[in-house]
DNA sequence: TGATTATATTTTGATACTTTTATATCCAAA
DNA sequence: TTTGGATATAAAAGTATCAAAATATAATCA
């Protein structure tokens, strides 16, 4: 029962995994709207935590969840840190999902 | 601090919301395997275990998030039940995710 | 009817995640 | 060199998720 015209998504486990994680780091509201108050900018800690609004403990976590997959860089200016996405796709990925998921 | 020049990527927070439970149903190695296995066809479950390779109750389990949140939908035949995916560009989804996250 | 195949649901214990609170570090200005 | 703002880290407590096992439902067949 094989399949005729499919093409290919994700094949290799380990490529499954990766992708999965990277996802995973993406689909909480919270780092959701990190990704959407970033843009395609570069925000400094603070004002990530004045837009999204909670304490700015818990902002500091999430932020190095996005960090530690790759989803976010960082850049380090005098006492105050800025992040920003790391690939400008991820924004596409962003978009599209708002497109799929979100006009219902 | 405004941003000048930035694409309105999800602004609601429901939407938001929305959006991070869909792709958290999607954010799970055995899940993500399951959208690959079955592209843009129709399968069963049957078949779909055998391609993912875990239990049936475990599948069951994880089809049922997945139908939950919208990602599936279902067609039963007799005593066997067929599932694809709801919207086609959730394939796309699944290329960019592997395109931006697995071609480190 | 009783047996068999296919799928779904419930429960359980373990693990992982999230939030909160408290504390620590870094840096610049005074 | 102390002070205060900005960010990070740690520990604790609450909550959610996971896989496995057992059970349940539903359709088919003998």
């Amino acid at each position: 029962m094989e399949a005729i015209a499919t093409k290919k998504l994700i094949d290799r486990d380990e490529d499954i995994l990766q992708a999965s994680m990277a996802i995973k780091s993406i689909a909480h509201p919270l780092r959701l709207k990190i990704l959407c108050v970033l843009g395609d900018q570069e925000v400094s800690v603070q004002d990530i935590v004045d837009d999204v609004g909670t304490s700015q403990s818990n902002i500091s976590q999430h932020l190095a969840i996005l960090r530690d997959k790759g989803v976010l860089c960082t850049r380090k200016d005098a006492n105050r840190v800025f992040y920003r996405i790391s690939d400008e796709r991820t924004l596409k990925l962003v978009e599209l999902m708002r497109d799929v998921f979100c006009t219902a």
